[in-house]
DNA sequence: AATAAATGTAAACGCTGTTCACATAATAAT
DNA sequence: ATTATTATGTGAACAGCGTTTACATTTATT
């Protein structure tokens, strides 16, 4: 895999595309990234990302999957690094779910935009249960787990309310006018109310 | 206010403009709506609609507008059904807050897209607010609340996992194989397990 | 060296949001 | 009643969009 030259064949242009992606929709937002402007922020024709991706929805498929690979690792790092620390496993990974939606809230919006995205792509799907895998993995010492190949009431609270929060502070009223900081802390302490309903076991 | 008259003028535009919305959004996905095939739905030429709506974010600001207030009547609705019953109230207004997700993915997703709408719209802005009570109205029986006019942690944790499972499911990989009433089922279910948390008292 | 495959291009298509000068209708003022 | 004013709808035009197509150039294979 060369790195970028100057000459008429780019040489990465796939994932060169993704990166254009993301820096025109951390700057202008998602909804006004072009395939136009992506084609020339990477100095290429808009007709050549054509050859690399089907049409404009598997371009930001393809970011969607990304996006979730690298929540997935944000976890993951959280993870290991709770554990390491004896620290509180669950509250760690996650922080740093709610962390990732707020540093990337271009990434977090794409990851679960079904209507501008190939929802059944094969690779999407199984990005997703990576994902839901690395949430699993983050509460497995925490949750009473029933069955492992499906989510128990506990973790689908558990997952919900962080992807609630998640949303509500990206693409909602709560949260606002505070900063980074503030709305972490706002976090810690609604995951901590999670802890006592998360240990006990009430199958249903 | 007239009825729909076959005559030069509409009568009934502005409205008539946010109907056309939600049968495209619903038909063919909120992301395809385009305002000249609004202005066909409603039989009149593109350019009319720029007389009541600056642009077309503005037109879907006023659309995610009405979809909050119908959320809030929803929510209502459900409260006072629950009240008459001695029910649940809190599990009722949640039930109806991801059952109107389900049922209205439209108006839900509109409610909520920062990027498609004008977020500092001021009718917008205030339809949140009265969403933001509907919300506490609904939990100030169950939630132990210490500051009426901000959110408690309890508060928070209750919002954000209703609103994090509605999302799940409408934009999520949760439960797609299943039908709704499963879906309200393992609503219920997730519900139920806050009741302790949000009667408890823990100042933060 | 010749051929095939991969990758990038330019030009064109219909569709989009939006503007502007204009047409028509409803309302207010005389 | 007539006129003036305001509100509302229109048609033509604009640039920008995603996408296709026929073609150009580079890389890989024989």
């Amino acid at each position: 895999m060369k790195k970028t030259k100057n000459t008429y064949h780019h040489g990465n242009l796939a994932e060169s595309l993704l990166d254009a992606v993301d820096e025109l929709a951390t700057k202008f937002g998602l909804e006004s990234v072009t395939l136009r402007a992506c084609a020339k922020l990477v100095g290429v024709s808009p007709s050549s990302a054509f050859r690399h991706y089907s049409d404009k929805r598997s371009l930001l498929t393809a970011f969607a999957t990304k996006a979730l690979y690298q929540l997935s690792d944000a976890m993951e790092a959280a993870k290991k690094s709770a554990e390491k620390d004896n620290g509180d496993t669950f509250l760690a990974v996650g922080l740093a779910y709610i962390e990732f939606a707020l540093l990337k809230p271009a990434f977090f919006r794409a990851m679960w935009r079904q209507e501008t995205i190939y929802p059944t792509d094969e690779n999407y799907i199984k990005a997703t249960k990576q994902l839901a895998l690395h949430l699993q993995g983050g509460f497995v010492n925490t949750i009473k787990d029933d069955d492992p190949n499906s989510f128990s009431s506990q973790e689908l609270l558990a997952w919900s309310s962080v992807h609630g929060l998640a949303n509500l502070f990206v693409d909602g009223p709560v949260g606002n006018e505070k900063n980074k900081q503030q709305q972490l802390q706002m976090a810690k302490k609604m995951i901590a109310l999670l802890g006592p309903v998360l240990s006990s076991n009430e199958s249903a």
